[in-house]
This record gives C-alpha cells, sequence and structure tokens, in this order.
DNA sequence: TGTTAACCGAGACGGTACGTCTCGTCTTGCG
DNA sequence: CGCAAGACGAGACGTACCGTCTCGGTTAACA
C-alpha cells in the first residue's frame, strides 16, 4: 500500500546548490564550534538555507553530518584519484613484505587521525554512533568497514605467500593492530606515534609468547 | 589571587542524601530514556532536588554521569568484595596458565558488556568522551586505567614465568586483545562472543605468523 | 543607521489567534491571581502558547498586560456603542444641568471601580505605572487622558453657557472632583460611594467658602 | 489556645544593630535600584545580616519597607523637630489668610514630592499598596492620615473663622486641593508645581461656578 | 507560452531545556 | 537562642533550538 505519510519530496527538482551549501556549513560548524554546538539552525543560517530545506532531506543533525563527511571522503578520494602514486586508503600495497606493508598504511593512519579537519567530524559521527545504534552501524559500513577490507586482503594475500597462518581469520586478525589504534584515538587511552603502529604491527605478527 | 569568581560552595554542608538521589536518577534516566534525552532538569525533578543543586556541585551532565557512574563502580565493588571467591575486576587470577586466565577475565568482561544496567551508562560516558576530550580523560584515568593496569600486573607476572617475551611492553600487549573487544563494542564492527574473545587470546599469544 | 541589532520580527504574519490567546490570558489571571503572581510562563501556557511568542511581541509582562487592558477596554466600547443610550464613557451628557450631569457620569465611574473584572487589571496597571513611569506615562495617555478629554469638553461646554466661570482652566477644574475618587479607590483613603461624588460635584463647583 | 504556629521569636533578644542595618539597607537599595529590583538576598547581604534575621521579623518585602519608611519619617520628624520654626508637617500655620496657609504648605509639599530620598520608597510603597489592600491600608493609616488631618484642623478653624461653609465635610473638603496633587505626581497625569497647587485652592476655594 | 505544482528562503509558531536568579525554609556552628 | 552564613526545594526568568507550519518567489515540466 505503499509509504503514504508525509508525502515523499520529489528527489528530481531537489536544489544541488543547497545540498552542496549544507555540506560545507555542516563541516565547517562542526570543525569550529563542535558537534554538540552545531545545531540545524545553525547549518541552515550558515547555509543561506530554510530550515525546511534541510528537514525535508535529511530525519537529523546526525544524518546531515554523516553524508556530508561521506561527500566529503569522496571528494577526498577524487582528489587522491588524480595522483594516483598515492597508494592511501585505496588498497594496501602488496611488497611480499606484509610487516614493512602494514606499518606504511598504519603510519598513514596516524597522520590522517591528525589532520584537524577530518578528526571533528569523525569524532561527532564516532560518538553519535557509539550512543545510537543505527547511524553507528552506517557509520561503519559505510566508512569503516570499506578500509578494513583492504586489510582483509592483503592478509589473504600473506596467508597464500605463507606469511600468515591459514586457519588465522584476516577480519579478526585485522583488529589485533586495527583497534588498539582506534581505541587510543577515540577514547584518548594512551598517545598515537609510528613507534607505537610499528609495534603493534610487531606484537601481532609475533605473538607475545617466546617462539 | 586568592578567592576568585563565583565563590565556590562548601562542601562539608553538602546534603548526601541529595547526592545519592541525584546519582541513582541520572542513572536510571540514562538507561530509561538514553543519554540525549537525559536533562539535567529530568534528573532533579527524579531526584526531587532543585536544579541549582545541581549546578551547585557539577559543571555539566556529563560530570553528574561520570561521578554517579563511578559511585556505581565502587557500589558493585564492594558487593563483589563481600563475596571473595569472584576474581572480577580485582585482580585477574593467576594459575601459571596465562591464556586460560585471560580467557575466563575476557569472558567476564562480555558478560559485563551485555548487562544492560552497565551499558547505557558506559556508552554514554564514552561517547561523550570521543567528542570533549577532558571528560574522556578523566574517565579513561578513573574507570580503564585501573582495569588495565590488572592486565598489566598479570602480563608481567607472566614475563617472570616465562611465558611472555620479556622485551613486550605489557601495557601495549594488553591492547591486541581488549581493544578489539573495545572496538566492537563501542562502534558495533562485529559481534561479541565468548568464542571471539578466546580467539583474540590466541592470536595475541601465538601470533599471526606460523611459527 | 537603519535597522539595528534584534532584527524586529515581521507583524504581517503575526498569529492573531495567539495575540488573542495571550490577552485572554493575561486578564483571566491577574483578575485569578493577582498581578504579582501572573508569571510570562503562566500566560503562555494558559494561552496554549510558547513563551518566545510573548519575548518576541512585548517586551514585558506590564506591556502584554497594557495592550490586554486597551483590547479589553475597546471590546467594552465597541459592546456598549452597541446600545447608544449609554452615554458611559463616549461623550458626558450635555442637559444644561452640569452638575447633574458630572454627577450622573460620576456614578458611573464609581460602578466601573467596583466591577472585579475591571478592578483587577486596573489596579495592576497603575500600581505598575507608579513604579515605572514610561510605563505610567503610556498608561496615562493610552487609557486615562482620553475619558478626562471628554470632562475638558463637557467644562467648556459650560463656560459658553456661562456656568463655569470663563477664566478657569477646565483641565485642572476637573480633578477637583476626579482626582479626589481616583486617590480613594487607589490608596484605600476613603469609603466610595454614589453621595461622596455628589458631595465632590458640588464643593467643586460652588467652592468651600461661603458666596 | 494561642497562636502556636511558627513559636513566635523573643524580641526582647532581638538585635537593634540588625533592625538598623536593615532599615538602612532597604531603604538605600530601592533608591538605588528601584523597589523591584530590591530583593530580600539583597537586603540582607548589604545589611551584613542573614536572611532569617529579616523572615524571622517580617513577614514580607513591602513590611519591612513600609516600617524603614516609617522610621525613615521620624527620624526626619526628630529632626525637623529640632528646627522649631518649620512649619513643615507639624500642623499647619494659621495665619487667618487660609488660601495663602494652604498654598504654603502645598507648595512644601511640592518640594517634598521631588526630593528623590523620599520619592523612591515613596513610590515603592504607594505601588505596593494599591494591589496589596493590607499593605495600602496600613501604608495610609500611619503615614498619610496623620498628615491629612492636619488639613482638617486647619479647614476647622476656617469654619469657625467664618471663612469654609459649616456645612462642608473637611476630610473631603482637603481632597479637592490634595488629591489632585498626589494624583499627578503617583500617575504622571500631569505637572507639578507651585502654580499648580496655587491654582487648586483658588479653584476649591471658590468654586468653578461664576459668584 | 502560459499554467501549475514543487522546492526554495524565510521565519513565526507551540514546545522543551537551558543555566541563572530569587524565593522562603532549613541547617550548622559561633557568641 | 539569636545570629551570619549559606545549602536546600521550588520555580520563573529570558534565551536557544527543536521540529512543524505557513508564507510569497522562483523555477521546472507540462499543457
Amino acid at each position: 500500500m505503499a509509504t503514504n505519510n508525509p508525502a515523499p519530496p520529489d528527489s528530481t527538482r531537489r536544489s544541488e546548490r543547497s545540498r552542496r551549501a549544507i555540506y560545507d556549513a555542516a563541516i565547517a560548524l562542526v570543525v569550529e564550534v563542535g558537534y554538540p554546538k552545531t545545531t540545524i539552525e545553525g547549518i541552515a543560517a550558515r547555509a543561506g538555507v530554510g530550515k525546511q530545506t534541510i528537514y525535508r532531506w535529511w530525519p537529523s543533525k546526525a544524518d546531515v553530518l554523516l553524508e556530508a563527511f561521506l561527500d566529503l571522503s569522496e571528494q577526498a578520494a577524487r582528489a587522491a584519484g588524480q595522483e594516483p602514486e598515492s597508494g592511501g586508503a585505496y588498497g594496501i600495497p602488496d611488497t611480499g613484505d606484509l610487516a614493512a606493508d602494514l606499518k606504511l598504511v598504519l603510519r598513514a593512519t596516524v597522520d590522517e587521525l591528525r589532520d584537524p579537519a577530518f578528526e571533528a567530524p569523525s569524532r561527532a559521527l564516532a560518538a553519535e554512533g557509539v550512543v545510537n545504534e543505527e547511524l553507528g552501524r552506517r557509520f561503519v559500513a559505510q566508512l569503516l568497514e570499506p578500509s578494513l577490507q583492504l586489510y582483509v586482503d592483503r592478509l589473504r594475500s600473506a596467508q597464500e605467500a605463507g606469511g600468515v597462518r591459514p586457519d588465522v581469520d584476516p577480519r579478526i586478525a585485522l583488529e589485533l593492530f586495527v583497534s588498539p589504534l582506534a581505541q587510543r584515538w577515540l577514547q584518548y587511552t594512551g598517545p598515537i606515534s609510528y613507534e607505537y603502529t610499528d609495534t603493534l604491527v610487531d606484537y601481532a605478527l609475533n605473538g607475545l609468547a617466546p617462539r
């Protein structure tokens, strides 16, 4: 019997200009004043847009920010795609030396985590996701999991090459070095450095027990 | 110098009864309606207390909840102390079998993470801590770090017994199995189970590379 | 120069329904609980209106009440206009007998001062006007002075007819019988009755000294 | 069965110093910030007195101010009594020329009404009295009526001397020139000047009608 | 090419909560 | 026991945003 609640808006007539302005305003405000002080009224005012234009297309502040951040990531990706040398998040290099490859990528992640332009909206979304399961799952599915999948791929390649035991589940294995970094960043449980991530890779590959 | 602006209240005259009522109301509301819908007005009303009594003693909603949660933990700890068999958070058992001991404690943690009475306030505080560095650090220092220290102790004991390589930094090592669990819980990046934590311990101790 | 700070609201979009509800609620509350216990929150709640709708259009409680009372007077006036026999506030009768005409009107005023529906808000505004000069002057200009002007007109007519000395200033002369009644009512300096106002007219017209 | 409500305080142990300080603080605050912004907390703080000391002895802010003002008047009276030449409010001169005597006293009243030290508390009390009948009646009985009685006395003397008709009620007669001045002052219905009060006396004594 | 239906900006509306202020009561030492 | 001090329960203050609801105005696609 079809959805009949508030009559869904006609997305073909949507103003692209407004959408862009809203994304930009949302990101800018989160960076400038933080997520809790970013309000829908503020976004609308900054974007030069009526409040209803936001409420028409997004159900909540968190959703605006999630889309804005996805958009930002795509832009960054497109920009990165232009300079194809950068391994970046687009495929983990496979030099045959697993430890070296992982250390390289984690060092790049450390750099990214320290970039204020990414940090503020990332934290905002992560925090909202902690407390709002639905958004959290979307955040993970759309932003986190694709990146983690790259580790899965690299670990599987290493398994084929004999550098990782074949009975190891790569999806769990990657957490041994990714999650510690994530937790230190999210919860301020410790400092983040290249040395630290290098150590994580070594511990994870070699284990804590004597060989 | 000396006394400054708002004249700090005289803590010797503080009403113990009000403090307790505020703790209880805060925890109850977070469990019932979630952190964002928990308001200071609501806490005050539920506790049968004037709003000013909250503003007098705490600077923000997050601080109320942090203290309330600390208090809750202490109560739980005291209760646990009554039944001294429970290893609980008070020291990790040391049977000589490191893997078994860690698995046991992580299974207990899994249970705790699933207890709704702990989950709601924990998430609320963790989320606020992600976005509010000062609170995050206090959350870690007062709640998380003491627990992690127990792992440090147990790992050091294992190092002396030869079950862990002597060059390993225990504070980092513990993150190999604790952080993955934390991240799955915080960010819904994957399911949580006894099997999962058992696997984490095995991977961390033995490493991913073939031996 | 030109438009300054808080951006004045667009009065064309104002809700007539809300305005009416606010007037009614304000008058009702002043009658029921008195001026000091009439709060903006109370008016808003009673009118089924958001507080901001009051703060948007009026700068203070006193202003709300002044307008509400002006509105009430206009309503009463329109109602009185329907029954055109009533001299009421709309012109003092001019039968040629000045004393009789004044006594008649003052007796009507006595009745009005005793009507509880008028008394509570009138007192409230008068009291506020005593202590708040700006409001007091508006109260006088918009409510009191128009009524007093009717006496001026009647006295001038009497001067033309020779019943009042031509050198008398009617604006002052009217105070001889109007102000005593006003003061007794405002300050409880004495009882109010037809006999009293009749006496005032006689004393004022004939003077205290023997003729 | 005697009043037994809150156990009446023992007035013999009352602190005279506190009472004085409270009077002074109350008057000073009303003059400085106006009656509505004068709070009990503010009086207590300024007087260096506990709030309870005020609540113990007075039922309301208005009562404090009424007593403070009565006290002030007594002080002023005692001061005036020292310089016995001043006719002041203490007896209206009786030179035989009623009009001249009244004009003189009313001119002194005009001066008093313009003295800011008297104006602020007088207005405050008058305003409160408009809206609070009980206080209003006490204000009149203790402050106003004694002054008015002096006019009664002078008018009676004039009646004996034949300057005022014997059938005139002096208590009403005095209102012909006193109330207009009172109303202009209270309600800002017109300017106050010597010329104005002189005119009032002339009109009242001679009447408005031609002789 | 003129009509019309939508999205658009703007912002008023009924509400909720904020953090502050003051009320009048209650509690705790000091003298 | 009166007092200074001030914490307390209560609740109004005026502000900021919430999410909904009109308002014209513009801007397509259709007639």
